[in-house]
DNA sequence: TTGCGTGTTGGACA
DNA sequence: CTGTCCAACACGCA
């Protein structure tokens, strides 16, 4: 579930601890969660100092200097915790890091190990070909080309927040939560959308997220903060997850639907496919 | 017990 | 180009 929100939480919260430390020694328990050899990776990164830490989209990048960047993705389950060396470790956790002179260590902690690390050298800011697939997240985009983008796509408005290449930082979560609130239908065709709404629905996305950000983001069930505390923002959330209540506006009932193969939260008397504004 | 749905994303295929 | 389905994996729930 992590979306710019809990990705921007977590990246926030490291920064606190890990500027300036040393990575002492790093454990992989589980191998596969690495995009290269764990001998190669442990190497590299042993000794290596946190210089910085950042968020491109969804992706954790942590700029190491001359040992390159390490990037991560936390996928569907992923979690980052900062953890003392003597709490007990669980079947779920596949990379620790060591700091010094910090005592806690960092854990990669991911129940369906869809996530990963990868080490790419180069620095953050020189052109990354690994990391330029990513688009501009909703802070980055100007109203002027935020509505360049929706306009040039003839696809699902639900479905173009949705590609990363496009546009970075939104998840099934807060694409519903946002299509509610901006009134459009989440298969309205990109393209039929009104200058006014596009306006709309981008003020939207980045009030919707700055919420989230300021509320720690949602738990729905496996995010948590580096801390291990839930986010609070699910408390908060007006379509997802809540088809068959009513809807905080109209008092229709919450219905869900299949968009781009996604579960799909609307209302569908707020959410009409022809917005006009 | 079995089957289904789940937050992400890239790739296969129509 | 666009849409749909699946796979990666583990778990909760009906």
């Amino acid at each position: 579930m992590p979306e710019l929100p809990e990705v921007e939480t977590i990246v926030r919260r490291l920064r606190l601890s890990l500027i300036g430390q040393t990575i002492q020694a790093v454990q992989v328990l589980t191998p596969k969660i690495l995009h290269l050899p764990p001998r190669v990776f442990v190497r590299s990164l042993t000794g290596a100092i946190i210089r910085e830490i950042k968020r491109k989209g969804k992706l954790i990048l942590i700029d190491l200097g001359p040992a390159g960047i390490l990037v991560l993705h936390l996928k569907m389950t992923g979690q980052v915790l900062l953890e003392p060396g003597s709490t007990a470790i669980d079947r779920h956790t596949h990379v620790i890091f060591s700091f010094s002179p910090l005592n806690s260590q960092m854990r990669y902690r991911d129940i369906r190990k869809f996530g990963f690390f990868d080490l790419i050298p180069g620095h953050l800011s020189g052109q990354l070909p690994y990391i330029s697939k990513v688009g501009p997240d909703p802070f980055e985009l100007s109203s002027r080309k935020f509505f360049q983008i929706i306009q040039s796509k003839n696809k699902a408005i639900k479905s173009l927040l949705l590609d990363q290449s496009v546009m970075s930082g939104l998840g099934n979560i807060y694409v519903d939560e946002s299509l509610f609130q901006a009134g459009i239908h989440p298969q309205t065709k990109a393209q039929v959308l009104s200058p006014g709404r596009v306006k709309m629905l981008h003020r939207i996305i980045k009030k919707i997220l700055s919420q989230a950000i300021r509320m720690q983001g949602s738990t729905l069930k496996d995010y948590r903060r580096p801390d291990g505390v839930s986010g609070e923002f699910q408390n908060y959330h007006q379509v997802y997850g809540r088809n068959g209540h009513p809807c905080p506006v109209c008092r229709s009932p919450i219905l869900k639907m299949k968009v781009a193969s996604r579960g799909t939260h609307y209302c569908a008397f707020c959410q009409k496919k022809h917005s006009t504004l």
